[in-house]
RNA sequence: GCCGGCGUAGCUCAGUGGUAGAGCAUCUGAUUUGUAAUCAGAGGGUCGGGGGUUCAAGUCCCUUCGCCGGCUCCA
């Protein structure tokens, strides 16, 4: 028996008599290491503890690394292992399941992994507890998860004569001459997977199955639909329960529970779905938000447009709009032998606007900016309150520009976008430059310089401003790159707010000129560009972001004042009558109802300022000042709370009270 | 569009084949109130729509529409 040189982490290298696994190894250098880990790293390479060391060629030290719990690795590796359990459950309450992938999600907070299945007849929600129950079951047994390597045949064989398709594909296409496959000891199931794995089921305690949902194996809609098993572990019970409370909190903040809450906006079946009524408060809030937005707009020099909703269907062949995106318009209609679609975007006739006159280099960019209303035939199973709607609002403009321009205009774009989210508080917002992909199947328009060119100004313009973004390969559209803006929802949803984006097809399209300095025609460099993206999706973003408790500038209602008996009714309408007249938002509620009544209705209204006013504040002509979330902050005259209350919406200050 | 689930009063929900209910909201009356729910009464429903089974359907079956969670899609 020969001696194998092992080094834990970076302390001194030890002997230990081989053959000898990554367990027993541990064991002997570090025994408290050695119970907590999960898998290990073994110079670099991910194995399990079961893995047997082999002495270096060379001689050196195999260094070993454990992967331990609360790491973001050793999630993974739980998760992952927690979704085998997930498996073997389904494979022994439901013989004859198929199994498709069953993966660890880290990324996604709504979730901790899930496993594709097709069981022998369709399993419902009212399944699950059994499945977790039997996992439970064998979880306690303390099962070992056994890897073997075997040849690409042998494996071939054993999954064809267990009558998993799926899986023979999946080791056909991504197998080489030897794979590896694991097994949960005890239980019938086995799996053609990479690993590594915890070493046995004993160390999976916390954990949760949480939805079923469908979903396209190889996530290709023309292939069989499987059915997905969400559920999410974490070593400890602990975590698991904070996760679900966090849960239901975010729960309580979906835009579309806020929506009828506050009166906000409504979805009617009758009129059609995803179509929005914004009620007058939810229709309050969206002109304080467009009312910003037309301020800044004057300060960087943009120009209003308006155009129609409706064109000739000839327009869209020209734009490329019917070819490349004629699935989501609206079918033509016809008028005296003309077709005419609803606008799926703007830019065309915004173009129309461009072209109305000769243009010279003297007199751009020019920038045109439009609320313009959009409608798009999306798909009904794609619906989602505010935030995937068939009709909405984007806040549009592009911008035309020389060549030497564009830059200018790019980096001008992202200090906008900046400063719209630092406004509304937003903090977490995701920027992504979507690049051209390698994939040949996706057609792109433009020249490789040209592209260059384009995502190099895009990143300048990031960088410049020390904006962290994530580079997506193949995200870009077909003609052109762009920078998109993300954000996540209440419950963990990331939904694409504003973009910037490159044009190289529509200047060529419509033939844009305009004339340069040589006194000759050329090509102009056109950008789209919004910030909010879609109103109505923003507004619901926003909706979950302030959870329906809007800061002042916002607030449909921004003051509720509360006379406490019927006495104080005339006092209380001249207090009210005041402050209208400096342009603040007041609610009078003279119902007979004890003062606490009327303070509950404001604070579940979340209107951000209630004035209780009694005979003391009549007698001595002052307001008795409540904030939302302060509560009593003392009385003052109608005219310092006017100027405070000024104050606040002026700077659109995000909080009441400093 | 596809898979699974769910549709009962404005909202949240109860109602396992035998006379459609509760709380909140709304309206009316009484009460005149000091910082998160005063009391009493009233109105409100073709139980999502259509069809079927049955002596009898909110309840069972079929179908259709919508909603929810995913998948696909998402300029």
């Amino acid at each position: 028996m020969s001696d194998i040189s092992v080094q834990l982490k970076n302390e001194a290298a030890a002997k230990l008599p081989a053959p000898i696994t990554v367990a027993d190894a541990l064991r002997q250098l570090d025994r408290a290491l050695a119970k907590q880990a999960l898998t290990a790293k073994v110079d670099g390479r991910d194995v399990d503890l079961t893995f047997e060391l082999q002495p270096q060629e060379n001689g050196d030290a195999v260094r070993i690394e454990p992967v331990l719990p609360e790491t973001l690795e050793g999630l993974g590796v739980l998760r992952h292992s927690t979704a085998h359990l997930l498996a073997a459950a389904v494979l022994d309450l439901f013989p004859g399941s198929k199994l498709g992938i069953g993966p660890p999600l880290l990324d996604d907070p709504r979730y901790g992994f899930f496993y594709d299945v097709i069981a022998p007849r369709p399993l419902t929600d009212a399944d699950l507890p059994a499945i977790e129950k039997r996992m439970r079951e064998i979880g306690k047994r303390n099962f070992a998860y056994r890897r073997e390597e075997i040849s690409r045949e042998e494996a071939l064989r054993i999954f064809r004569e267990r009558d998993e398709p799926l899986k023979c594909e999946l080791i056909e296409n991504k197998g080489g001459p030897v794979v590896s496959v694991y097994y949960i000891d005890g239980t019938p199931f086995i799996d053609f997977c990479i690993g590594p794995h915890v070493p046995n089921t004993n160390k999976l305690r916390a954990f949760k199955l949480l939805s079923l949902a469908g979903a396209y194996w190889m996530g290709d809609s023309e292939r069989p639909q499987m059915q997905r098993i969400y559920g999410t572990a974490f070593f400890t019970q602990e975590e698991l329960d904070a996760w679900i409370k966090q849960r239901e909190e975010a729960e309580r903040r979906d835009h579309r529970r806020l929506g009828r809450e506050l009166d906000l906006f409504s979805i009617q079946e009758e009129y059609g779905q995803g179509l929005i009524f914004w009620h007058p408060n939810g229709a309050m809030i969206r002109k304080q938000m467009e009312d910003y937005l037309y301020e800044e707009l004057v300060k960087r020099n943009y120009s209003f447009v308006y155009t129609p909703h409706i064109a000739k269907r000839e327009l869209w062949q020209i734009s490329g709009h019917e070819q490349n995106y004629g699935d989501s318009m609206f079918a033509p209609t016809k008028l005296e032998d003309t077709e005419f679609r609803l606008k799926p975007m703007n830019c065309p006739f915004h173009i129309g606007i461009y072209k109305s006159q000769q243009r010279s280099y003297r007199n751009l960019p020019q920038r045109y900016a439009e609320m313009g209303t959009v409608y798009r035939a999306e798909l009904s199973g794609t619906l989602h309150g505010l935030m995937r709607v068939r009709g909405f609002t984007v806040d549009d403009a592009h911008l035309f520009c020389t060549p030497d321009q564009v830059r200018r205009e790019i980096s001008d774009c992202v200090d906008f976008v900046n400063q719209v989210f630092h406004t509304f508080g937003f903090d977490k917002v995701k920027f992504e430059l979507s690049v051209k992909g390698s994939d040949t199947s996706k057609q792109y328009l433009g020249a490789e310089e040209d592209w260059a060119q384009a995502e190099a100004a895009l990143a300048d313009s990031l960088n410049e401003r020390g904006i962290d973004y994530a580079r997506v390969e193949g995200e870009a559209a077909f003609y052109g790159p762009k920078i998109d803006f993300k954000i996540e929802d209440a419950i963990g949803r990331l939904w694409q707010l504003g973009t910037v984006q490159w044009d190289f097809n529509l200047p060529e399209r419509f033939e844009l000129e305009y004339i340069g300095e040589d006194n000759k025609p050329h090509r102009p460099v056109m950008v789209h560009r919004a910030l909010f993206g879609s109103i109505e999706r923003f507004f619901g973003v926003l909706i979950e972001h302030y959870a329906g408790a809007f800061p002042l500038w916002l607030a449909p209602v921004q003051i509720a004042v509360l006379p406490i008996t019927d006495r104080i009714n005339e006092y209380a309408e001249a207090v009210a009558k005041q402050l209208r007249g400096d342009g603040l938002r007041i609610e009078i509620d003279l119902r007979s109802e004890k003062i606490s009544a009327k303070i509950r209705h404001a604070q579940l209204q979340k209107v951000p300022f209630m004035l209780v006013l009694g005979d003391r504040e009549r007698d001595e002509n002052r307001i008795a000042v409540r904030e939302r979330t302060r509560g009593d902050i003392g009385t003052m005259t109608v005219e310092e709370f006017q100027r405070m209350a000024r104050d606040l919406v002026t700077r659109r200050a995000l909080v009441n009270i400093e």
